[in-house]
This record gives structure tokens, C-alpha cells and sequence, in this order.
DNA sequence: ATGAAAGCGCTAACAG
DNA sequence: CTGTTAGCGCTTTCAT
């Protein structure tokens, strides 16, 4: 058969169940929305016609009745970023199954892009899931006065967050790499104004403090691509560390390569951890990752954004997701002491070509 | 400042203009919507007041009065696919900027639940586009005749549909192969069901038939992902082949992990060629594939959509978007003839673990 | 317990 | 050229 009705009867209205059941459309309307008002008989008997003619309703004229719509709005920098299928999947399936339906829009990764397409799109929904939001905390606050507002890796107060956090993950990954005898690391940071690349710094820098004898280089990319990476890896690769985390995992991909490049073996010169897991599924047991879980993020999210439409306050505004070491082959042993070379500036430098020289910062 | 209206002023309607204005409500709704309908003074005048309260339309309100929603219905197997999150990004972007809005549906890969939720929620779109459909042909004439629909990878008849075609790309591909000596070839096949699948090895085996010392051994893996890549690569080692073109870059990622783990060196012993470019922002300069255009792809399905809602005949149903070679580290010299094993047995066997045999079918 | 009727915001005849 | 009017399909008082 056809996946939709015909069209004759896909236009079925309620004033049609009315007549065939010999009702009103008052009495049909509370039969199908309000489960136990009516008498069961009634109720089943109308439910029965309905479900005979293939009654579907009108949801713009019950959105234009109520004042509610079933769309949320679902804003995203840019779905081809790995990081977002996932979630969006996750989160899709869970409005689904509320009956509810996203309306996807991409920001191209641009405020001003997104506010202008809230600001257009948000009129006709009801519920707001904005992941990696690029907007100021105080728009978004302004915004989930207006409307539901679920965010995803924003931490705004007195708007609810799923944090997808990969502290967990990192620590254990560099505690499996202080195991294997490394002393000095990097971290390769991604985007400046991400909440992700800042606590992913938060972590690695949390952890090595417990040891003094354990040190760290920040890196600062231009660039959070693959391309970034492979600049990056210069100042890596004359950094002196045995071991580095790269804020994801394509701009790990990029650092090994720049790596490789240089010269350098990977994983017996250098041990690399990436973040984010986006490649495993795709060039699995290679590099060692966090793995985060975006299904549970996303219908996470889903599901506080159906709370807060129902007015139900959410208790825990601020929700961590932990995510977990992955291990993989670039991961090794560290290299016998005396191949490893200390370095001691203190300033984070940018890892250009002019000024390829990476710096201590504790 | 807030990136949407105040609740007051977003809740502007016509009739606020109107009586602004100091005009009928229909006079507001022809100088919005029917640009030079109006003495140009009068429209100017109304679309500076609408401007000034911050009017945005009810589309709810618009969608029951003219029976026409402007929203589309996007259909996608899987979100997480990464063929598709491309595709989707250009899809929506053409939407959006046509005043459309693209309603996300995951299908789980299941015809089910495809028909399921079409069913559910086209009844309150104007427009499907439906990616890599998992619905028999008739089951998608029939849904084009209701609606308006623009298919991605689907060929039926008389539904306009957009294909994204590696044939030119696959070709050049096997050229550069030829040209560096290679003589036996496999090809490893995706899912039966893909119009991909299907066309990616009409391209292959059209462009070997023109040789005659020219061979083609086909494996089937029980499964596209990596891990049918991985027990392919059993298939391919044994068949004596040189180089392999494998259905996309996921499964070819397998495939050469694989052929590692089997003790053949990448791409000295055996040359891969992948298909599909989803991995090439992430791990560039080594996978040989062939890139497929999906902003072009994408566009197009959209924009075509936004005729068929129109009413506009499409003249030209099925359109096709060549992909394009793009040369990686895979791919090498043949090694010297004395190294190549010949097979020819002629069933495809599938890639199991008790049967790890290919065979030549030409 | 059920029906009648008003109205959500907008568009589209139909008048003037 | 512009205003009046009647719905679109549904929910929701308000009566009965």
C-alpha cells in the first residue's frame, strides 16, 4: 500500500468523524485529546471511526487553535561537523517518540547567521535545542526567557545544559600514559570560544597538577582542522613532549600527519590522544580517543526540552555526559629519558610557521 | 539585544498593522505578500510599520488558510551516515533561503519506519525530500502523486530525483590504475538495495570491458561498514588481484586494515581506490577516492523541490552529479608481473570466514 | 455528558 | 484600489 493515505481521505477532519459517529466535533475532539473524559464507550466508538477513516490531524490548525506548535527548532553550527549527527540522531528520535518534530536549521557556524534564523524560525515553534551555541550567554538567556531552551555544551546559568564532558576520558587516558612513563605533554587547543576545548584544557591541566614532576605545553592552532593540526605539530614536535591530547579528532589526524612529516615515528616518538571518538566508527584501533556518548546527550536534551514545554521546571540544569578512553595504537611506551629534550619558555605562542616554537605554561 | 522579539512584539498580527496603519487587515496582508500589488506608497508605508513592531507571520495561521505549509519534509536513513550530513546542510541551506523549513526525519534504515513516519508527518508538510529511500518504486510514485517529492540516489520513474553518480570519478580512477600497470582488479560491493552500489559497479565493470586483458573479481561482504571491509580484505588477497576499488571509504578503510592485518603492504602489494570523499576533510592526502559533489547535490534537490511546489514541470527528472577522482597515497605502481597470482573460479562468494574466496565474474 | 459557538491569524473571494 | 466577509480545522469556554 501507499505509505500516505489518499488524498481524499488524508483530508478527514474532525467535523467528518463527527457526522459518520453522529457526535459533535466538540465530543470528537475530546475523545481523541482527552483519553477518559468521555465514556469509554463513547470514547472507543469515535476512536474506532477514526481510526477507520484515517484521521490525522491538522496540526497548523490546532497550533492556530492553541497557540502551541509541535515544531522545535534544532540550530546547529554545522551539521557536517562529525560531532552533530549523532546527537541530532538522538535527539530526532526522542521528539519523534513525543510526537514532536524538529525543525533543523545550520548556522554555518555564524552568530550573526543565527540569530537571524532563531529570530525567523522560533516564531512558528515551541522549544529551542541549540547545540554549541555561538551566541553570548546573555542572548541565550534572553532567549530561554522566550521560549524552551535546551542547550548542548553551553554552560549559561539558569539555562539547562547537556555537557557532553570528556574530562573523565582524558584523565584516563593520560593516566594510562603517565602508566607508560611520560612526563611531558601538550595539549593542541581547538576553538577559542568553545566550552568543549576549554574544559578539555580544565581536564588535561587538572590531572597533571596532582604531579609535579609531570609538565605541560599548550599549543594554540590558528586553525581547529586538519590543517590546524598539521601546523600545530611543529611546535609539538620541537616541544620536547613524549606525549600529546589534541582538542579532537580530526585535528589529531592533522598533528600526526604534521608529525610524520617532520620526521617523527608515531607512536614510539610521540603518543597521540584525540578527543571526541567521530572517526572511530570509520578507521577504528588506531587512534587512541575519548569516546563521548551523543545518543544519551541528545535525548538528553530532547527530553529537557519536553520538560521545560511542559512547565515542568528542570531540577538539574546542568547536566555531564562522561565520556571514556578509547585505547588505540597511538598510544605507546615512553621513549628511554635521554631522547626526550626539556624546554622552558613560559608563553603560549601560536604555532606559526615564523614562530614554531611551543611554551611551557606550568 | 535579544535575537528575537520580546513576547509582546513577536505576537504582533496583522491586525496591529492594520489599525497602525490606519488600514484593512487585507490591504496589511497584499502589501506583505503581494510586492506592487499596491500604489508603491501605501506598501512602503505598511512594510515600515510591520518592520517597526517586528511582525513576523503566523505560519500556522498562514498554512490553514491557504492549506499550504511551508514546511518540508526531509527524509534520511541515517543522520550519522556521513554521506548524508552534507547533503542535508545544502539541502536545508536552499530551503531556509527559499522561506522554507526542513522538518528531519531519521528512518533508521527501516522501510517501516520510513513509511511510518512519512506518513505521520507529510500530512502536514508541503514537500518530501527523500534520501536514499528504502521504499519500493511504487511505493514512491505513489507518495510523488500526493505530494511533491525530489529523491536523492533513487531512479524511478517519473519521479524527478538527484544522483549523485561516482561513474566519471571511479572511471578516472581506474585509468590512473591502468595507466600504472594494474590488470586484475576487485571490486568490493556495498548494500544490494543501493542505487550507489548498483551504479558504482555498472561504472567499474563498464570501464573494464574495454579491455579484454583487463579482470574484474567482485566480493561481497556480508556488511558496508569497516568490519565488512576487514573480512573482504581476505576475499581481495586471495584473488590475486592488484588493485581495488572498494564501495565507499568506510569499508575501504577496512578493507586495507585488513589486507595490514593479511600481511600486504598498502599500497606496494595491492592499490585501493575508496569512494564517497566523506573522510577526506578528516584524514587527507591518503585515501585515494573519489569525491562526490554534495553541496551541488543537495542544492539541487531542494531546488527542486521549491519548482514542484510551484507546480512547475520538472523537465529534466533525473539529474546527475558527477564525482571526481581525487589521487591519494593508495594508489601506486602495479607490482612487477611475476607477483600476481591469477584466479578464476566464477560465483561472487560472499566474504565469510569459511569462504574466503573470491571470484572472477568476467 | 454533550452540543453550540466563538475565535486563533491569515488569505481570498467578493463587493464597492 | 481597498474594505468586508467568510472560512481554513481545531480547541475551548459556556450552556444545556
Amino acid at each position: 500500500m501507499s505509505p500516505t493515505e489518499d488524498a481524499a481521505s488524508s483530508m478527514v477532519t474532525l467535523a467528518d468523524i463527527a457526522a459518520r459517529a453522529g457526535v459533535s466535533m466538540s465530543t470528537v475532539s475530546r475523545a481523541l485529546n482527552r483519553p477518559g473524559m468521555l465514556p469509554a464507550a463513547t470514547e472507543k466508538h469515535i476512536r474506532r471511526i477514526a481510526a477507520e477513516l484515517g484521521y490525522r490531524p491538522n496540526r497548523a490548525a490546532r497550533a492556530l487553535s492553541t497557540g502551541q506548535s509541535d515544531l522545535v527548532l534544532v540550530v546547529v553550527p554545522d551539521i557536517a561537523n562529525p560531532f552533530f549527527p549523532r546527537l541530532l540522531r538522538a535527539a530526532q528520535r526522542t521528539l519523534i517518540d513525543a510526537g514532536l518534530y524538529g525543525v533543523l536549521v545550520d548556522t554555518s557556524d555564524s552568530p550573526e547567521t543565527e540569530t537571524r534564523l532563531i529570530r525567523e524560525v522560533a516564531r512558528n515553534t515551541h522549544g529551542i535545542i541549540n547545540m554549541s551555541s555561538r551566541l553570548v550567554a546573555d542572548d541565550l538567556i534572553a532567549l530561554s526567557k522566550e521560549q524552551p531552551l535546551a542547550l548542548i555544551n553551553r554552560e549559561v546559568p539558569g539555562v539547562p545544559g547537556i555537557l557532553l564532558d570528556a574530562e573523565a576520558g582524558i584523565q584516563a587516558g593520560l593516566e594510562r600514559l603517565v602508566d607508560l612513563g611520560h612526563r611531558r605533554f601538550a595539549y593542541v587547543r581547538g576553538p577559542a570560544v568553545s566550552w568543549s576545548n576549554r574544559r578539555r584544557e580544565e581536564a588535561v591541566r587538572g590531572y597533571l597538577a596532582r604531579d609535579t614532576t609531570l609538565g605541560l605545553v599548550t599549543v594554540d592552532p590558528g586553525d581547529s582542522t586538519f590543517d590546524g593540526g598539521v601546523l600545530a605539530a611543529e611546535s609539538v614536535a620541537v616541544s620536547g613532549v613524549t606525549a600529546v591530547q589534541v582538542f579532537d579528532d580530526v585535528m589529531a589526524q592533522g598533528v600526526i600527519h604534521g608529525l610524520l612529516t617532520l620526521g617523527l615515528r608515531i607512536p614510539e616518538d610521540i603518543s597521540v590522544l584525540g578527543c571526541d571518538g567521530t572517526l572511530a566508527p570509520s578507521i577504528r584501533g588506531t587512534l587512541a580517543t575519548v569516546a563521548l556518548d551523543y545518543e544519551e546527550a541528545g535525548a538528553l536534551a530532547a527530553r529537557t526540552l519536553i520538560q521545560l514545554r511542559r512547565g515542568v521546571e528542570v531540577p538539574q540544569p546542568h547536566i555531564r555526559v562522561p565520556g571514556s578512553f578509547l585505547p588505540g595504537t597511538t598510544i605507546v611506551q615512553a621513549p628511554s629519558p635521554q631522547e626526550v629534550t626539556g624546554v622552558d619558555s613560559r608563553a603560549d605562542v601560536p604555532a606559526g610557521a615564523d614562530s614554531p616554537l611551543a611554551a611551557t605554561d606550568r
